[in-house]
DNA sequence: GAGTGGTCTAGACCACAGA
DNA sequence: CTGTGGTCTAGACCACTCG
C-alpha cells in the first residue's frame, strides 16, 4: 500500500506506456541504456534500474547482461486448456501434433521439445501421491519445451516402475496418442485427472533454464492421472513462467 | 540468472532459514529493525531492506509502515477445489457454510465476508462473455472475503439484468444453496463451468484491500457458468493473493 | 516527537557480452 | 578493452504509527 510517492513506479509506468500504448519501443527492440533513460527522465540510474526490474518481473521486457534491455516478443499469453489437451483428438503426440504443439502453433510459433527418460528417486510430492517412500525408484520422463527459441515449460512425468518397466513408457518415442494411450493399452486407462497448482519464485535451476529473474513467478502444476480403480498411475509436474501462460479448466456440474 | 554474488539474496536466505528452519522468529513475531539486522549481518541497511522486500514478496513476512516487519501467520496456503466447491453438498451458503467457509475453517480460521449488490456497467471481460456491448448494465454481487482479520479474496459475480431483475439474485441474502441454486430455480441451471486463470501484479485498489505489496502477485480467475442451452448466465471474477492460495481442479476423461 | 520502513542519489565496483 | 546492467554503500529525506 504505497501511499509513498515512488518515482520508480512512475518511471516504470512511463516506459510501460511507451511500449504498450505509444509503441515507441516495439517488440524485440532494445531500450535506451539505463544511463540515457535516467538522463532523459531526470532521475538517477538506480531509479531507472529499479523501474526496469519491475517491468522485467512482469515479463514486459527482458535483460541480457552486458548487452542491454529489450522489449519482450511474447506479449500474448500461451493458452492451455487442461481438460481439452487430454482429449483423444488433441493427443496425436507421436505425429508431432500433441497438445503442446497446438498451444504454441496457435500463436504462430514453432514448438520444440527435448525429452530425457531415466529412472530417478521419487521426489517427495510424487512419493506421497503414489503412496511409497520418498526415494523409491520411479521412471521419469523430463521434457523441456520451447516456443521458437524461448524456453516456456519444464514438464516431468513420473511413473511407477512396476507399470513402466520394459514398456513403451520407457521409450524415447512414446508413439501415437502420447503416453496416455500407452497407459490405456497396458490396462491402466486414466479415467480421472486432477491438477493442483500454486505460484512461487523459480528455483535457481528453473530460473536458469527458463531465463527468468528472481522477481518473476512460476506456476507449479501437479497433474495426476487415475485409473477407474482409483490408482494414481502418473504424476506430471509442470513448471511454467506465470507471465507466459493462461490456464483454463472446464467441467460438468453434477445435477442437483 | 544471477551468477552475480548478490548479498541481498544471501541475507534473505539467512532470514528465511531463521523463520522456517530454526524458528528463531515465530509466526506473528516482529523482526529486529532493519538497522539492527544490518549491523548484525554486516551489511548496509539498504541491503537488508531489499532482502526483506524479497521475503515480503513471497508472503513470508509483512511490513507495517512505521511499526516494523513481522512474520506472517498464514504460512499454509488456503486450498480451493473448483469442481468440489460447486457440488450441492458444499453450497449451503445461506446457512453460513458455503464453499469459502469450508476452505477457511479447514485451516482453523474464522471466515468472514461482506457483500455489496448493485448494478454496474459490464467490464470488458464480462461483456465479451455475455456477448453484449461493454458498458451494458449488469447486476454485480461483489464479495470481499477474510480469514480471521486478514483479507484473502475479492469475488465479483456479474449477472445479466434480464435474468436477475426482481429476483433473489438481486437480494443481499441469496438464500440456501447459494446463488447457483437460485439460477436453477429461475430456469437457468448451470450444467457446465469454466475457469480461466492468469497471474499478474495487483491493481492499486486490489493491493490496497488485500494488503499486498507491488512485488506480490494475484490470481485472476474468470469463472463462467453455462446453461444446458450453452448460454453463459454468470461470470465471477476472483482476485486472490497468489501466495495465499493453492487451486485444485478435477475432471473426468472422456473414453477413447 | 520518536521509532520504523520506503525511497532517492551519488559514486564505486563487479560480471558478462562482444569486438 | 569497452559497453551494459547488477549490486553495494553511505547519507539524506520522507511517510506512517503511536504515545
Amino acid at each position: 500500500m504505497p501511499t509513498t510517492p515512488s518515482q520508480y513506479r512512475e518511471v516504470a509506468q512511463r516506459i510501460r506506456d511507451r511500449i504498450l500504448r505509444d509503441r515507441v519501443y516495439l517488440p524485440g527492440a532494445q531500450l535506451p541504456k539505463e544511463f540515457e533513460l535516467a538522463a532523459e527522465l531526470g532521475v538517477d540510474r538506480a531509479t531507472v534500474n529499479r523501474a526496469l526490474r519491475v517491468l522485467a518481473a512482469e515479463g514486459l521486457v527482458y535483460v541480457r547482461r552486458g548487452k542491454g534491455t529489450f522489449v519482450s516478443t511474447l506479449l500474448t499469453p500461451i493458452h492451455r486448456n487442461a481438460a481439452a489437451r487430454y482429449r483423444p483428438e488433441n493427443r496425436t503426440e507421436g505425429g508431432g501434433r500433441g497438445a503442446f504443439d497446438v498451444e504454441i502453433r496457435r500463436l504462430g510459433l514453432e514448438p520444440k521439445s527435448e525429452l530425457t527418460v531415466s529412472r530417478v528417486p521419487a521426489p517427495e510430492v510424487v512419493a506421497k501421491v503414489f503412496g511409497v517412500e520418498p526415494g523409491t525408484e520411479v521412471v521419469a520422463r523430463a521434457r523441456r519445451m520451447f516456443a521458437g527459441e524461448a524456453p516456456v515449460q519444464i514438464a516431468t512425468s513420473y511413473i511407477p516402475v512396476d507399470i513402466a518397466a520394459g514398456t513403451a513408457l520407457e521409450e524415447q518415442d512414446s508413439g501415437p496418442g502420447g503416453i496416455v494411450s500407452r497407459f490405456a493399452e497396458l490396462g491402466y486407462a486414466q479415467v480421472r485427472m486432477s491438477e493442483r497448482l500454486s505460484v512461487r519464485p523459480p528455483a535457481d535451476e528453473e530460473a536458469n533454464f527458463l531465463k527468468m529473474t528472481p522477481d518473476q513467478r512460476v506456476y507449479e502444476v501437479v497433474h495426476v492421472g487415475w485409473t477407474a480403480e482409483g490408482r494414481p498411475v502418473e504424476v506430471c509436474v509442470h513448471i511454467m513462467p506465470a507471465h507466459l501462460w493462461e490456464l483454463e479448466y472446464d467441467w460438468e456440474v453434477p445435477v442437483g
